[in-house]
DNA sequence: GCAATCATTTACGTCCACGTCACAGTTTGA
DNA sequence: TCAAACTGTGACGTGGACGTAAATGATTGC
């Protein structure tokens, strides 16, 4: 919404933003995306001639997603970088799609992504299958509470009849 | 399995633990169950004589529960707190059924549970909702690069057959 | 052209969730 | 009965994930 892309760059043509405005998008503070950035979540991002940090549209995705694997899901920072890690090696594979020589390397590379990929899922897998039974668990507590509620308000309302 | 609740108590049908067994069966250690105690996340169990804890197996499955919550979940001991005084409080409720005076005053209670319930229902359905996208995602990525394996290996099959 | 604003690096502080002694008391099996 | 094993209560330490402050340099609005 806000500054869309200035034309100093030539090829400029995407958006940048500096870590202040990041901040402000992804509610996330400097000092955190600093943070990140110095513990390998993402890779540097751009810089200005003065060093500032220049944050691309992918950037605050990646930064967003890093959020919301913390928070929602309880990954640690350490597994997160292994999954943003896999990630980075899932793109340049797709990148490098021509299909040239040394193609047992390209396989090893293609089944280690493969290995990370089914770890993930793995770890996804069980917290989903946790999540439902509580999800179920809750419902039905809540069912059953609520039906009480029925009861005592119509007791209640006996009684107000009864007096 | 190991020791089936000794007859020396009168009325000892339950079986009863000492911390290390706890520790053993639950797989959280010693220092983190009088932590967990400490915290207020489970009612002081009974002591022996001398002072040693002993476990109830509602005790360990609280334990347990609370393990659920923390590992699977990502829910902060804070949290949990919250969530298992809710589940007192309806523990509570239910064991005094019987159709007594007050009856205000217990719909209020049920009334509290209520939205406590579904406080919790709601950080759930969140959970849940923020899984089960990533599940997909991450199902989509392995079909994906799993379907570029067997290009690869196509395409070496046929390398090897051509030389 | 320069104050006000924004960034950068460095470094120490904090909160949570325990871990790790240390030392004293308790239980139990041979 | 007594030593080994277990448990108790402090109290301090730690690693993760940032917060906060300080000193310095860059950028921009007017």
């Amino acid at each position: 919404m806000t500054s869309p892309a200035s034309e100093d760059q030539i090829d400029a043509k995407v958006a940048r933003y500096q870590i202040g405005e990041v901040a402000d998008r992804t509610s996330v503070t400097q000092r955190t995306l600093r943070f990140y950035e110095e513990k390998g979540l993402f890779r540097s991002p751009d810089r200005m001639d003065g060093g500032f940090r220049l944050y691309s549209d992918a950037d605050v995705e990646r930064i967003e997603y890093i959020r919301r694997l913390q928070q929602y899901l309880g990954f640690t920072l350490a597994e997160i970088k292994e999954m943003v890690e896999a990630e980075d090696l899932r793109q340049q594979i797709i990148a490098t799609f021509r299909p040239d020589r040394e193609l047992p390397a390209r396989l090893e590379r293609v089944t280690r992504i493969i290995g990370a990929l089914e770890r993930q899922l793995e770890v996804v897998d069980h917290k989903v299958e946790a999540l439902a039974e509580m999800q179920a668990d809750l419902r039905g507590k809540l069912e059953r509470v609520t039906a009480r509620r029925h009861e005592l308000e119509a007791a209640i309302e006996q009684e107000q009849a009864g007096k």
